[in-house]
RNA sequence: GCCCCCAUCGUCUAGAGGCCCAGGACGCCACCCUUUCAAGGUGGAGAUCAGGGGUUCGAAUCCCCUUGGGGGCACCA
């Protein structure tokens, strides 16, 4: 296989989909596999709803994942670099003409003056005779004195492909032999709307036509339209790319995945605190196998394995355990700099959230790191884990102090204790954790207490959570003069209840 | 409605005629570790390979039918 050239070719009509996301990694994958070409186009045809904004949010999750393009769109609207350029299909409106006077020189499409009611007659019609939609063909033949006589009413043409009668067929990457009728393809079809901007059909294959594109790897949505496509590539005389059609990305419903019933911006993921390994880990994986029992692969792993003979022709159902697991694999296998650094933008968002009300250095995060780290299943969950050691008032719950086997009086007595052990026993300057542990273990024996009941409350009164990482790392994190502080109030708060109640 | 594609544990999958009365992973359960929570370790439940016919000495693997699911049929991409 030659250098291959391969391509994604997103439309910048919302932001960067999860499945658009798997179908770039494929296609990156399978180019960089075989050295071959990997290139981004941008379908911006589409103009009422493409913006720059969701052309910048689809650069940037790629650029995130590490898909990097060897031609293509540079920045957000911005320039392109690469020998077929321009990529963004509103820059080579000059092309799509010129390919469709040619067709329309040769006869091979016409103009069509039908208009949208008389089409939606049609539909209506085949719908009640419970006959497949199609275009009827009421321009297909017209003279050239009627024609001219509908462009002096002024009305504008819309171009019609003339779908001639056969069998298409052709050998699938991942399907192997597929064959449709272009009977079933729904008559005539527009390749220009009446107001001169291309359709997609017509633009991917003229650009697939003029930027050499050897294979075509996408989602399974376009089979049934491959025989258009080849049609169009006949007519352009223009050698036939190969195709692959991926497996879907599925919904739990088994439906096809969709906003409605998933999250399926890629943003969003990012913003929860996934992390770019576990999603190209995670993505890889849905419609594809080593072969193997491997699982844990990075980009470039990936890359060295990806094969389309392993990709698997059913839909796949988007699985999010799975991918929090993946995503905790990874988390736990980051260099505590490369950790720390991606925290803090996690942190930031709790910060202006009102959720902590001071920033960790750098250097505070790294001693927690330790403790913190394989408790991480997304970056976004670091607030929740050990927010408390960042807040100024900590909002403890009274009757979550008290440990399931005791009750408050025993409760105020074993924090009083400890708040004292912690005190007298132990000195204000080191006050590490192995310090710590002892005198209070000591203490619970002497009262005959579980030393697990009594780490309970104080972790309770320190942190205001039942589930914390482990409790004295944990106070020498809270650091002396806070962990006695927040005895103290939680020793107010117990005796006040109790005068209360 | 018409056309196309698909079908192995709940989920992601291994499996390309005998190694499979089906292996791994996630999730779930139990136990171990243990101050809670994780992580880790060990073990377990979980698939008559959608169903039915063939072909074959032998089928999850090949063929046909049925059923089920999905996708496509726009002057959207």
């Amino acid at each position: 296989m030659p250098n291959p050239r391969v391509r994604i070719a997103p439309s910048p009509t919302g932001p960067l989909h999860i499945g658009t996301a798997r179908t770039a990694l494929f296609n990156y994958l399978f180019a960089r596999r075989h050295g071959g070409t990997f290139i981004l186009r941008l379908e911006d045809t589409d103009v009422a709803r493409s913006t720059v904004a969701f052309e910048a949010d689809i650069l940037e999750g790629l650029h995130w994942l590490g898909l990097e393009w060897d031609e293509g769109p540079d920045a957000a609207g911005g320039d392109d670099r690469g020998p077929y350029g321009p990529y963004r299909q509103m820059q080579r409106l000059e092309r799509y003409a010129a390919a469709a006077s040619d067709l329309l020189a040769r006869d091979l499409a016409y103009p069509c003056y039908c208009t949208p009611d008389e089409l939606e007659a049609d539909r209506r019609a085949q719908e009640e005779a419970r006959q497949p939609p199609r275009y009827v063909g009421r321009c297909a033949n017209l003279t050239p004195a009627a024609r001219a006589a509908r462009e002096a009413e002024g009305r504008a043409g819309a171009l019609r492909f003339r779908v001639p009668p056969d069998r298409i067929r052709f050998e699938d990457l991942v399907r192997g032999e597929v064959e449709i009728d272009t009977a079933n393809l729904g008559g005539d079809f527009v390749i220009v709307r009446a107001d001169g901007t291309p359709l997609y059909h017509f633009t991917v294959v003229v650009d697939d036509a003029a930027m050499d594109i050897s294979h075509v790897i996408r989602g399974e949505d376009h089979l049934s339209n491959t025989p258009k496509h080849i049609l169009l590539f006949e007519a352009l005389g223009h050698a036939v790319p190969q195709f692959g059609h991926l497996p879907l990305i599925l919904n739990p419903d088994r439906t096809k995945m969709s906003k409605r019933k998933s999250q399926t911006a890629l943003s969003d993921y990012r913003a929860q605190g996934f992390v770019p390994e576990a999603i190209v880990n995670f993505l890889a994986l849905l419609g594809w196998s080593t072969g193997t029992e491997e699982e844990i692969l990075s980009l470039d792993e990936l890359a060295a394995r990806f094969d389309l003979d392993h990709v698997q022709k059913g839909g796949a159902v988007f699985d999010r355990e799975r991918l929090e697991w993946l995503n905790g694999q990874w988390v736990r296998r980051l260099e505590p700099d490369e950790l720390i650094a991606r925290l803090e933008l996690f942190l930031e968002a709790d910060f202006d959230a009102g959720r902590i009300d001071r920033l960790p250095s750098p250097e505070e995060l790294r001693a927690l790191l330790p403790i913190v780290q394989e408790r991480l299943p997304t970056l976004g969950a670091i607030g929740d884990l050990v927010g408390f050691l960042w807040v100024d008032d900590l909002a403890v719950d009274p009757e979550l102090i008290i440990p399931k086997r005791w009750d408050a009086r025993t409760t105020l007595e074993g924090l009083e204790a400890a708040r004292d052990t912690i005190e007298e026993a132990i000195g204000p300057v080191t006050f590490e954790a192995d310090e710590l542990e002892p005198p209070l273990r000591g203490l619970a024996e002497a009262r005959g207490w579980k030393a697990g009941d009594l780490f309970m409350a104080i972790r309770v009164a320190v942190t205001g959570r039942t589930a914390t990482p482990p409790l004295f790392d944990t106070l020498v994190a809270l650091g002396r003069e806070r962990t006695l502080a927040r005895l103290d109030a939680a020793i107010d708060l117990l005796a006040r209840e109790g005068a209360a109640g």
